[in-house]
DNA sequence: TCTGGGGTCCTAGGACCC
DNA sequence: TCTGGGGTCCTAGGACCC
């Protein structure tokens, strides 16, 4: 906690829906809800319009549009999110160098930086109003809930104060009156698990919260979490805003429209993801040790499986390759709703491959840290252009074995399609990886 | 047809080393 | 022969955030 209010939080009001709206008019005064519009969705980003209909981030698709059945239901173009999000970085950093940056919409500026003449209440209230105007600017009409205080987790919570197109000052000094009546939702790391510990021993607010030792609360929740919640009852938050942050783990996962059983269709999305992280990593001249797997299951357990290689890699091939070895070791099968493909452990260079072949004290591993460039091409998966493999939902016509169907869904390397069966219309849903030789396309309907 | 996708951090147990 | 402790790495799972 600083001496000042030199810690400056903004957010963009529901930024996703507003960029839509900012670019689409006939949006603007409707609800909109940006998010997963397939039947595994969620809502990612409601308009204010359509929170009035009790539309919430996080709340599947599903409930959503029983709630809101008007809603323009967008899935989302992050391209222009990115851009925008830039502008708005953009212009913190020409505030201040010392930018943190939390998600697209949410940043951290340190006014201790930036170029005031003092850190007094008027003039960083000045400063923040004239900071959103200069927003509202370089967005295109994007508002932004804006909030100052001595800390990080003071800031954050003022912000939320009075969104959107807000803004909160906190004088230095009266934090804990301000906290006091919140509820203990408000602190940073507290979920609906740790409110749950929290409740069945009658903690609700932070008032409640200051009320119990710092030994309690390490015994409830852990040693890290414990501490952490104790010192923020009492405001105590001195974490620095940082402007670097390194990347710890890249990682693809998908949900799929149906559960999947084929384990051979499971290999193949394990194999073009490991491909898309690969890319990533390179892209971001990374590379990593640990090859990790991700398994939902039918009933959304999860399951992780990970193995740690000898060298550091970027290969699509030696990801994929232990991407389906670690499947091999689970029971999918009940069906499963996710797959997902990572790599951790990440340093910013490949060691040489000669080297890492020699000091390798796993055969298996040390053949993989050495593919060469030759075992590469001979291995790699190439990526399919299009994850739809150019497969239109309600368009298209295709076979397999069993007959004819039309494309149900099609993405993320899957194409879903529906038998047409007399008996029993409208007929069995089935899933194929879009480049499975079984499924071929019969009279594609070209519609432009 | 309840429950996304991309992350971060923490915990706990076992292996292994000194 | 028995009794240790500390530190690091790895794996699996869970909570949380936007």
């Amino acid at each position: 906690m600083r001496a000042q209010a030199s810690v400056l939080h903004l957010d963009l009001d529901a930024f996703f829906a507003a960029v839509e709206q900012r670019d689409k008019p006939s949006l603007r005064g409707k609800p909109v809800v940006v998010g997963g519009v397939s039947g595994r969705g969620v809502v990612a980003t409601a308009s204010y319009e359509a929170r009035a209909y009790g539309v919430r981030s996080a709340m599947s698709t599903r409930e959503a549009r029983a709630r809101c059945p008007h809603a323009a239901y967008l899935s989302g173009r992050f391209e222009a999110y990115r851009a925008t999000s830039a502008a708005v970085m953009g212009l913190l950093r020409s505030c201040s160098p010392l930018v943190e940056p939390l998600s697209l919409d949410e940043a951290f500026v340190d006014l201790a930086r930036a170029d005031l003449p003092d850190l007094e209440i008027d003039t960083v209230t000045v400063f923040a109003e004239q900071l959103r105007d200069r927003v509202h600017d370089v967005t295109g009409g994007l508002t932004a809930s804006v909030g100052v205080a001595s800390s990080k987790f003071v800031a954050k919570v003022a912000s939320d104060l009075e969104k959107p197109d807000g803004l909160v000052v906190v004088p230095p000094g009266t934090e804990l009156e301000l906290l006091r009546p919140m509820h203990v939702s408000v602190v940073p790391g507290v979920g609906p698990a740790t409110v749950e510990r929290l409740r069945r021993v009658g903690v609700h607010t932070i008032a409640d919260l200051q009320q119990i030792s710092e030994d309690e609360l390490v015994r409830m929740l852990g040693k890290a979490h414990g501490h952490g919640l104790h010192q923020l009852a009492f405001a105590r938050d001195d974490r620095p805003v940082e402007a670097e942050r390194e990347t710890k783990s890249v990682s693809v996962e998908g949900t799929y429209e149906q559960d999947l059983t084929d384990r051979k269709l499971m290999e193949s999305l394990l194999t073009r993801q490991a491909t898309d992280v690969a890319r990533r990593l390179r892209k971001s001249g990374l590379s990593g040790r640990t090859v990790t797997i991700k398994v939902r299951l039918y009933d959304f357990t999860t399951l992780s499986r990970s193995t740690t290689l000898a060298s550091p890699t970027d290969d699509e091939a030696v990801i994929g390759r232990q991407a389906r070895r670690l499947l091999e070791d689970l029971d999918t099968s009940g069906g499963v709703r996710l797959l997902g493909v990572g790599v951790s452990g990440l340093a910013d260079w490949v060691q040489d491959e000669l080297f890492a072949a020699e000091d390798d004290p796993d055969p298996e591993a040390a053949s993989e840290g050495s593919a060469t460039p030759l075992d590469r091409a001979a291995t790699a998966v190439p990526p399919p252009p299009d994850p739809s493999g150019g497969f239109r939902p309600g368009n298209d016509v295709v076979h397999d074995e069993h007959g004819r169907g039309w494309v149900w869904g099609a993405g993320k390397g899957v194409v879903t399609v529906r038998f047409e069966t007399a008996e029993t219309p409208p007929g069995p849903v089935r899933t194929f990886a879009v480049d499975d030789p079984a499924l071929s396309r019969i009279n594609p309907v070209v519609t432009d």
